[in-house]
DNA sequence: CATTATGCTATTGTATGCAACAGAGGAAGA
DNA sequence: TCTTCCTCTGTTGCATACAATAGCATAATG
């Protein structure tokens, strides 16, 4: 009954509820900038110079910055300005906990309900994380193709609000995986994504549901989240110890 | 093992990481404004007037309003200005949907684990609640106070996430009930809160998570959310007619 | 030499000014 | 009378200007 009430189309056509066009823009070309990792982690982000880069005022600049450091993109402190989010572990499994619980909720409402143009458009993304996959290695390219798997899936459960929360965790993800992920992350997602699809073509609501705990436990666990609480300093050098042949006691 | 990793005190402290000071003011003026429905729904908001009022200039309101946009209490038309949002009856399912899934993960992650002293917290909370029904009836203080005990919970997970998007949606949730709940809306939500706490101190995870459903279905059947989709003029119009002994055909 | 005081600079916080757009109301024409 | 166009007002979109704060370098002092 909720399938495709909405729009149903996942596409573009944004249903026009935002602010000033422009400043739109500014958000979405930082957003961009920042999931692809143009801008990296702890880097500084100074009102002046971004507005200057973009060809508009401080304002605007200013306005996209507080909105992406309400979805947690970015780190606001104030008098001190803002610089791109640096999330600790913490932060990381708490974006995880959420994000399976959210995930739960949209295989519960799809398994079973999807139609036969929303099953191809599902196959034929995957597709594409194939081929970003064989071609650019496992870049930032495919990180982004991974997250907007799940977005789609959560756009077609027909709920506006469940889709953006969706998306705020898809984004946290991909930065959270590029500063703790592995190596060969997101290796073996794209078989894991087809299989998800196999279930929610079935009706077994919890099939579905369990793969897709299996499903975001293996990516927790590519990245490097295990380890227990350790001081940030420790989870900061230890991949550069690893790579140097050093063992910290 | 993550029963209260954080400042598990759920008091005022707010992590300090904010924007400017007074327009965090100014936010918190709209916010609470609007919950308790000093401005209702559809009310349209203009900067001018609201800094004139407030003894700011427009630029705060302005950033005030784009956060409340973001959080979904007012809605933001392109060159058209603010107004409280009017949610529809189909977004207020899609909250009422993710406010279940994200509350059943709080108890799961809460059951079995609360800490004597965070039991005697949720229990002066409902304390609080009796007092303010028997008091003020059931004005939009009780729905404040049933929504900061479901905020409370969140907030004893030690997700700091979770804890903000249950918030979030308690707001919305307030707005929603107060255009579609009916008379005696939060009537037996003190004693299903007391259940719930009771839920907690044992160990049966599923048992807990159960009782939260029910609670929730309760409060959304509490709500006008029953009737299939209606348009949005019916849905206006119905609770006059019925008032006025009218039977729309 | 260490330490504290102090002015400087760079950046944020806030207010205001100007241009653009939407909507209401009236005037002109059919 | 109805329609159409136009002006006119109120409000937003955006830019700029000013005030305030943090951090740093430097200098003064014990």
């Amino acid at each position: 009954m909720s399938g495709d009430r909405k729009s149903s189309r996942t596409g573009k056509g944004r249903p026009a509820a935002g602010k000033g066009l422009r400043s739109q823009s500014v958000y979405r070309a930082l957003h961009r900038a920042i999931i692809e990792q143009a801008l990296r982690p702890g880097m500084k982000l100074p009102e002046d110079s971004i507005g200057e880069e973009l060809g508009v005022s401080r304002t605007l600049v200013r306005e996209a910055l507080g909105r992406l450091a309400v979805e947690g993109l970015v780190e606001l402190k104030p008098n001190k300005g803002a610089s791109v989010s640096y999330p600790t572990l913490e932060e990381a499994r708490d974006v995880f906990d959420v994000r399976r619980a959210l995930e739960r909720q949209v295989m519960q409402t799809l398994a079973g309900r999807l139609t036969a143009a929303q099953v191809a458009l599902l196959e034929k993304h995957v597709g594409d994380e194939d081929v970003a996959r064989a071609a650019g290695a496992e870049g930032p390219e495919s990180i982004r193709l991974a997250g907007e798997f799940h977005v789609l899936l959560a756009e077609m459960t027909g709920n506006a609000l469940l889709s953006r929360y969706v998306q705020e965790l898809c984004s946290r993800c991909s930065l959270i995986l590029a500063l703790y992920g592995r190596p060969h992350s997101s290796e073996c997602a794209v078989n894991e994504h087809r299989e998800l699809i196999e279930a929610l073509k079935g009706r077994d609501v919890e099939a579905a549901i369990r793969l897709m705990d299996h499903h975001l436990d293996a990516v927790t666990a590519r990245a490097v989240l295990a380890p227990r609480t350790a001081t940030e300093l420790r989870d900061l050098l230890a991949p550069y110890a690893l790579s140097e042949g050093l063992s910290p006691p």
